[in-house]
DNA sequence: TTTTGAGTTGTTCGA
DNA sequence: GTCGAACAACTCAAA
């Protein structure tokens, strides 16, 4: 037991349930001080973007709030973090750090600097687990290597030692005898110049609290239809617990914990089909660690030399929800509204992106860095390679979506182009996902003048389709 | 070392 | 309208 005080940095795990790092420092025994450094030139080239800006503002204030409400504070600065940590231990007297650990390479890279650096100074540094059920070297090959397929990989998982209970809240957190100084949260300058963030506003709740009720509403009204409504981009059917888990405002073991412990009826077979989800995420968790290159290069070499496009005008067309395919455009602009977009959307317009149109995927990840509120490095990476197939799967080269048959498929009455794409809404369900093709009295009767009003298609997806069929020959070729 | 089976999410064509 | 087969070849993981 040690009388001096503990630091707790607090980095993408913005809560005080099952939090190992903060209930390290409470059982070290002496005064615990919350610490949050921003240093977002630190993540370079991935420093976060502006969705998420927006969100960690909100996620900070509701952590400094339930902090106070311990009788506890959050101590602001911002960066560079070594300096900054090494100041506040001169400032506090602290003895020891804890922190739960990140997996992103640069992160990962200046995170291993710092800990070395405190130790060197004769402090006590620690990072734990907090966010993920397995660690990446946790989980290997009879061989010894990383997996590269998920079946495998989620098969081992589970097979593997089951992850524990989370830890509670910590009743009672120590205060120092007198608190370091602090930024106010609004001085790190994340809030939107200019208010364009309403939409992200009114969709979300970011903090904590948020992130538990969002769990709760999805085992009270979603999990028990969870296996048929999860596609439907028009249903609130999925957790939509993304953006609480990347800022770690609930951890990976509680929704475990919860799944497992699920009352609602048909929740056992909903939360079946959910867990493998969290099982994507830690995959994709799992190969950014072992293969860091990916963010920025495809894991597999050969895609290396595939023929994309350049094409700046359809690359804008695609971000503002211009491409006349209505469930395309649906998608894109829920995204730049609610900060969101539907998984099944987002198969949909990447596919799009990287097949119909041939734009480069790490385009598409791009804009969805910028602009997703549960922009996470490892998940982001790992969806766009998946889709533009040069990831770490089997897709086969033939998976191209077609956005009118998965429209009518998933989307069968229209309801979600309906709400994203106004200028359609009085288009008949038939003709919907294809106004290009409805009779003009349907048109006029709807008030669609296609190239006035809603873009023509900008590229044929028949003809798109074949292009790309032709390019992904290059990559079987270059073998 | 070699072999074997399998690989999140699809589309189209033709019977 | 419905249904099953075809759509490359490759790589991974395990035996």
């Amino acid at each position: 037991m040690s009388n001096a005080p503990s630091l707790v940095w607090f980095r993408l795990d913005l809560r005080l349930e099952d939090n190992p790092a903060l209930a390290a420092a409470v059982q070290r025994g002496g005064p615990v001080i919350p610490v949050y450094i921003y240093a977002p030139g630190e993540e370079y080239p991935w420093a976060p973007g502006a969705a998420s800006d927006f969100w960690l503002h909100q996620s900070l204030c509701a952590l400094s709030l339930s902090l106070k409400h311990k009788r506890s504070r959050l101590i602001v600065r911002h960066g560079p973090s070594l300096e900054t940590l090494q100041m506040l231990f001169r400032e506090t007297g602290a003895d020891a750090i804890y922190w739960n650990r990140r997996y992103e390479p640069a992160v990962r890279r200046r995170d291993e600097a710092i800990k070395t650096a405190l130790r060197t100074d004769g402090l006590c540094a620690e990072s734990l687990n907090g966010a993920l059920l397995f660690e990446p070297w946790d989980v290997l090959t009879k061989q010894g290597g990383p997996y590269q397929v998920f079946t495998p990989f989620w098969r081992a998982c589970l097979a593997a030692e089951e992850p524990s209970d989370p830890l509670p809240t910590p009743a009672k957190l120590a205060a120092p005898e007198s608190w370091p100084a602090t930024e106010p949260i609004a001085a790190l300058g994340l809030e939107p110049a200019f208010n364009w963030a309403g939409g992200i506003r009114a969709a979300w709740t970011p903090g904590e609290v948020g992130a538990a009720n969002r769990l709760e509403a999805f085992l009270d009204d979603a999990i028990a239809n969870y296996t048929d409504d999860r596609d439907c981009p028009a249903i609130p059917g999925t957790s939509r617990l993304s953006p609480h888990l990347h800022f770690g405002e609930i951890g990976p073991r509680q929704i475990w914990h919860a799944m497992k412990h699920a009352l609602a009826p048909n929740a056992t077979k909903g939360a079946e089909k959910f867990l493998p989800e969290i099982g994507w995420r830690e995959f994709s968790h799992h190969l950014l660690y072992h293969f860091p290159q990916v963010c920025d290069e495809p894991l597999r070499a050969a895609f290396r030399n595939f023929p994309w496009a350049e094409d700046t005008r359809a690359l804008k067309a695609w971000q503002r929800g211009q491409t006349g395919y209505p469930i395309v455009d649906a998608g894109m602009r829920e995204l730049w509204t609610t900060g969101w977009m539907h998984n099944r959307v987002r198969m949909v317009a990447a596919s799009f992106l990287t097949k119909d149109l041939l734009i480069p995927w790490d385009e598409g990840a791009r804009w969805f860095w910028d602009t997703l509120v549960d922009a996470d490095l490892a998940n982001n990476t790992q969806g766009w390679q998946w889709t533009a197939g040069c990831g770490a799967d089997a897709a086969p080269y033939f998976r191209i979506f077609n956005p009118v048959s998965q429209g009518e498929k998933f989307d069968p009455d229209g309801a979600y182009v309906r709400q994203w794409v106004p200028e359609l809404a009085q288009l008949p369900a038939k003709w919907i996902h294809k106004p290009w093709d409805a009779p003009s009295a349907v048109l006029k009767e709807a008030e669609v003048a296609l190239g006035r009003n809603y873009p023509h298609p900008i590229v044929d997806h028949s003809e798109a389709r074949a292009r790309a069929l032709e390019a992904y020959k290059t990559i079987k070729n270059s073998q």
